[in-house]
DNA sequence: TCGCCAAACTGGTCTATACCAGATTAGCGA
DNA sequence: TCGCTAATCTGGTATAGACCAGTTTGGCGA
């Protein structure tokens, strides 16, 4: 009741403290990474409370701009990752050649069959034996991705003995001779959700941007298919046609 | 306090009413473009607050399940809009094949000039004609994108003189023999905001995937930029390589 | 039967508060 | 100096209301 300095077309009071943050960003009095002030000095600030406070937050993070770290505060996020799914490059080396550092985890490696779904994505049979590799990808300390890759063992014998915690395109090429040709990829954005959103440390619901790609061989042979759960602020994706 | 059923490792509540509210909808009790009960019904029969209602709603509208209509309620996301942004398919073309109804309105038409920001991404001088054009498109009488479209005179000359409530694609290759050739397009989700959610008619901060586009025709001359505000639940993008 | 208006209903915004669990930090004791 | 503990701080979840502005609907009157 007490600052109504608005005039009769005021934006509501969230948007209002979206907007005095998002200017702090701009003029760089806040920089990627650095944490925000807490919920309850933001709404201390503005004479408000956390709901509201929480709502400005939630704007920013929808318009990939901060971004949580559970339990920990909002952060700003970085520049997004310029990614471009048609193409071989290696997560690393993609990570690397935009000033950033990469990392990789192997979370679980399991020898496994081809159900239902994959079978009709990949044009393998049912029962099938795949190699089923989970991992967790980083940039700047920063977790931005797990994937579910799925391996197609006949064509890569012997796949799952190897490390994965490095460049699989790399692996393929230099172990198997594999020259990845055809390339089927769809995507759409969606949230996060357990048991991926756990994995990759952030509350189920965050905004996500699943991505599927399935590689075969210059003789069509399905070599694998790739499932990727990304943070929808950490990447912008580029395709050319010619 | 009153019906704690859950034992040690329970759900937070709100993940549960989304649970429930996802099983209705998978099991087609609810079906595609249906209004779920109301927010204070909602609470009502999980005996919880609209707050928490509010909270299992968000969740599902961020995995793209369910849409809402500005004060009229909560609705069933309809199956998404395979979309391939390399292929030169007409909106029209595209959303009648997949079963649906197609719209377009043009909201304007502007002859302008190139800015820095579009002269960098198209190869203009800054100061070049440009005919500026924006238009939005609804799939069964939703809209679900709005763009703007910054066409080049020099290319098309008279082009501001067409009616852009039909497949652009078409009017330039039967009136100005155009086939595109060169592509580069970026896409990455981020929220809508002012003034694009005003003119798709939700509220700012609602999910969205940006998507741009830059043509050329066989020659390489620059035929045309389009940027497009799509809703996120809207649509699925597909793109092959070979 | 038709058109209009008021009531009822919807989500949008907001206050004020509470308790929890995990992360961080300050300080104390070995 | 080092390691541990306890206090503090953070966001996560939740309650219980309130008022507003559009949308829809029901009923009344012409």
């Amino acid at each position: 009741m007490q600052d109504r300095v608005d005039g009769e077309g005021a934006a509501p009071l969230y948007l209002r403290v979206r907007d005095q943050l998002a200017a702090r960003i701009e003029k760089g009095l806040l920089t990627p990474n650095t944490r925000l002030p807490s919920e309850r000095i933001l709404a201390e600030e503005h004479n408000t409370t956390r709901v509201t406070a929480r709502l400005a937050l939630a704007q920013l993070e929808a318009e990939g701009r901060i971004y949580r770290s559970n339990r920990r505060g909002w952060f700003v996020s970085p520049p997004r990752l310029i990614y471009k799914p048609t193409h071989d490059y290696s997560f690393s080396e993609n990570v690397t050649a935009q000033g950033r550092v990469p990392a990789t985890e192997t979370l679980d490696v399991t020898p496994t069959q081809a159900g239902t779904w994959l079978a009709a994505r990949t044009g393998l049979t049912v029962g099938d034996p795949i190699v089923w590799l989970r991992r967790r990808r980083q940039i700047d300390d920063r977790p931005v991705l797990v994937e579910n890759i799925y391996l197609n063992p006949k064509r890569l014998p012997g796949i799952e003995t190897y490390n994965f915690d490095r460049s699989l395109w790399k692996l393929l090429r230099e172990q198997y001779g594999v020259e990845l040709r055809g390339k089927q990829i769809e995507m759409y954005p969606t949230a996060l959700v357990d048991p991926q959103a756990s994995a990759i440390g952030v509350t189920a619901g965050t905004a996500g941007l699943y991505v599927t790609r399935c590689s075969r061989d210059a003789d069509g042979c399905f070599v694998e298919f790739d499932e990727e759960f990304w943070l929808h602020d950490a990447l912008s994706i580029q395709v050319d046609v010619s």
